[in-house]
DNA sequence: CGCGACGTTGATTTGCCTCAACGATTGTGG
DNA sequence: CCACAATCGTTGAGGCAAATCAACGTCGCG
């Protein structure tokens, strides 16, 4: 155990528990699976990803929280996506085509993640072939989660997207700032905090 | 060949010449592939999921045109998907969890599918690994596109997200009705048409 | 022909944004 | 340990994009 917090060792573990939901890896198979990631850890602001550059990762976020955004060009930004323990994110676009990214990912607090290379990833899939069936559920389970987000964005008022946020990611909501909350459901934090304030009665 | 139409013969290359998109197959597993899937002919309006029941099978659309809408409790609806040829829909999540479907899917014109059963597609994998990698490569497409359209509906005016449904679905934007049109891009008809006028000149 | 589906147009309303100013809290350097 | 800046949330006035409601025109079709 590392003096200066939480060991490789214990990222490991932590992503292990994530696997053993979707798939059983034999100690061998487990102990190849987690030596294609690396570890990295980032301060509160540091980047994971900047729009323009090419996402050469995956990445697990073994504790934090990272946010996702996209930036206009007239500077207003939008959250796609909040990432916590036990979350993967990436511009999964940018790293499937190995294409310039469109978001740019950074830390909202401290943060531990796990990260695998396209070839790497491409490698795991070769030798282990049942993590891509890990992969293919993880994603349908994103897929769903996206799909209810549009739904809830075309016919939800922001009063109800809110509370469906609350009560969807009572995690997250509590500690992220209001206006990241805001971003992430489409209004502004001024009108977010006027739904507060309604809801108080 | 039927005289009645395309010969199942015909879809079934349809299919198969999807799938050679993404993976190679060779003549015996291509056999098998298509055996798994069943047709179905789809009358203008005829329902091929109903919100409430349980949505059995992943589709296949060989020609035609469905949408995939979302009722509220209002009665007002929203069109989540449009679905022509060589385009799958399905309600995933009911799919995915055998649960009830909150999705009602419907054809626009006379339509064409190919469906699979959760326990064929299953077995599919199983005898056919590489098939799960294309279906993981579709979701990876279908995610992407999800995504973006998230950022779209976020940031873009009205006009915008009209001006995008052209470039991205010209075939699309041809055959459907503008209400619907209207739906999928979350404004009302009356809107839409406010919008084309001012596009005229 | 007459009906239903579809698109258009205009008047009015409303949900949400913009802009600007003002507390409260946090954190950081002197 | 204090002072000051930065971050974060709140409040209010005014404006705009889009919804609602209602009426009307135009097809295609039984």
């Amino acid at each position: 155990m590392c003096i200066l917090g939480q060991s490789v060792l214990l990222m490991h573990s932590s992503l292990l528990a994530y696997a053993s939901r979707y798939i059983d890896l034999t100690q061998e198979e487990a102990e190849y699976f987690v030596s294609l990631f690396r570890h990295r850890k980032l301060l509160k602001r540091q980047f994971l990803l900047q729009a323009g550059d090419i996402c050469r990762y995956e990445t697990f976020v073994v504790n934090g929280c990272l946010r996702a955004y996209f930036v206009e060009p007239s500077g207003s930004f939008h959250i796609v996506q909040f990432a916590v323990e036990d979350w993967w994110t990436s511009d999964l676009n940018s790293f499937w085509n190995q294409t310039p990214a469109i978001l740019n990912i950074d830390a909202l607090e401290p943060t531990d993640v796990l990260q695998i290379e396209k070839e790497n990833l491409d490698r795991l899939y070769k030798e282990i072939p049942k993590t891509e069936r890990m992969f293919r559920m993880m994603l349908t389970k994103a897929f769903i989660a996206h799909q209810q987000r549009i739904i809830d964005n075309l016919c939800k008022p922001a009063m109800e997207r809110y509370l469906a946020f609350l009560e969807k990611y009572p995690n997250i909501s509590q500690r992220v700032p209001q206006a990241q909350i805001a971003s992430y459901l489409g209004m502004t934090p001024e009108f977010l905090s006027q739904i507060r304030r309604n809801l108080m009665r």
